[in-house]
DNA sequence: CTAATGTGAGACAAGATTGTCTCACATGGG
DNA sequence: CCCATGTGAGACAATCTTGTCTCACATTAG
């Protein structure tokens, strides 16, 4: 019958639509959802169980996209600060759905998916490597730096969703900012 | 009869108990609500006519309390730094409620209270202040500072809560990280 | 052509939340 | 004492959202 890659697709694109609108409203309803997705409340039942199934769902979509953002970021070449930037510029097209998902505090009060750890992990990893070779300050825990970095990507994401920053700017925006901060240098 | 500041004095310990429990449970229902200032849902109701007003009378709490905070940072004195850091640790007491108001984004789609708008003038002059001084770098907008402070708040509200950071630790984890950047300084 | 599959539209009940109301009770002033 | 005011508890209808169901229609493989 050969449905299952239509199916595939059409999953992938419902997700891709419930995110856009949820990023957006995070209070949309089955209905609207269905509606931004071009298909009927049913379709969407058929896909998913219910909201929590596609809320999940959206969880894992965003893990993944982190997880293969991580993966060509290749975090362990080259200087710490260059992993950074590399980072932030692969994480760019799953911003929006991260700023959803940082919103969503529901997900994260009791047991959350596991991915969540293994990216904290994998994020703080980059910055314990830069403070162990002397290129990060060490005032700054490597928990806070990944919490912040979360943070300023969920900021941006906001910012250009509403104009007050360009896309061709975040990851500028955000990776000089956790950087360098606001003080200019003195050398170059 | 002068009830009135028993009034005034129930509703703002309904406010914080609201603020305190919508930060953790942004779908909080009104009972809960209620229960949490150890009043009933028809109390509630005679002080806030629905779950709008609540809302709004928190969000105009929070930029009441912020204005405050930078009344007391007296941001025009000394270095654009300085006046940062005071404005962070001004801000401190009211990053709960800042943290859930920044997480409504029901607030901002259509017309918001102008307090913000007063608000992210009076932020942004610092970093303006600071750029001109020379203080600052200048390829970091005034308007993505803002957004990045705000955003920097909310997170570490939130890594408060779950104790990933400690509250002693608030205003050293933003203003330093704002400012300075996770990189090493040649010069101390 | 025929049948199977996926889909859209809509009906339906169940549940939750909200807003409003009434009534009884406690407290404090006159 | 008597009464006004504020409160808690609960009932009530209205609304919204959800989950499930049925039915008709389009598409496509056999």
């Amino acid at each position: 019958m050969g449905y299952s890659c239509l199916m595939a697709l059409d999953r992938d694109h419902v997700l891709r639509s419930a995110a856009a609108l949820l990023t957006r409203k995070s209070t949309a309803t089955m209905d609207e959802v269905a509606k931004a997705a071009g298909i009927s409340r049913a379709t969407l039942h058929r896909h998913f169980a219910g909201r929590d199934a596609l809320v999940r769902a959206l969880e894992a979509l965003g893990i993944a996209e982190c997880e293969a953002a991580l993966d060509r970021a290749r975090l362990d070449e080259g200087s710490a600060s260059e992993a950074v930037r590399r980072m932030v510029r692969e994480i760019q097209p799953a911003a929006g759905l991260l700023a959803f998902l940082y919103g969503e505090n529901q997900l994260w009060e009791a047991d959350g998916d596991p991915g969540w750890l293994r990216l904290d992990t994998r994020i703080g990893a980059v910055f314990v490597r830069g403070q162990q070779s002397g290129e990060f300050r060490i005032d700054l825990t490597p928990v806070w730096l990944t919490e912040a970095l979360y943070g300023l990507i969920a900021s941006c994401a906001w910012a250009m969703h509403d104009g007050r920053v360009a896309p061709k700017d975040f990851t500028h925006m955000i990776a000089e900012l956790l950087l360098g901060g606001a003080l200019r240098r003195e050398e170059s």
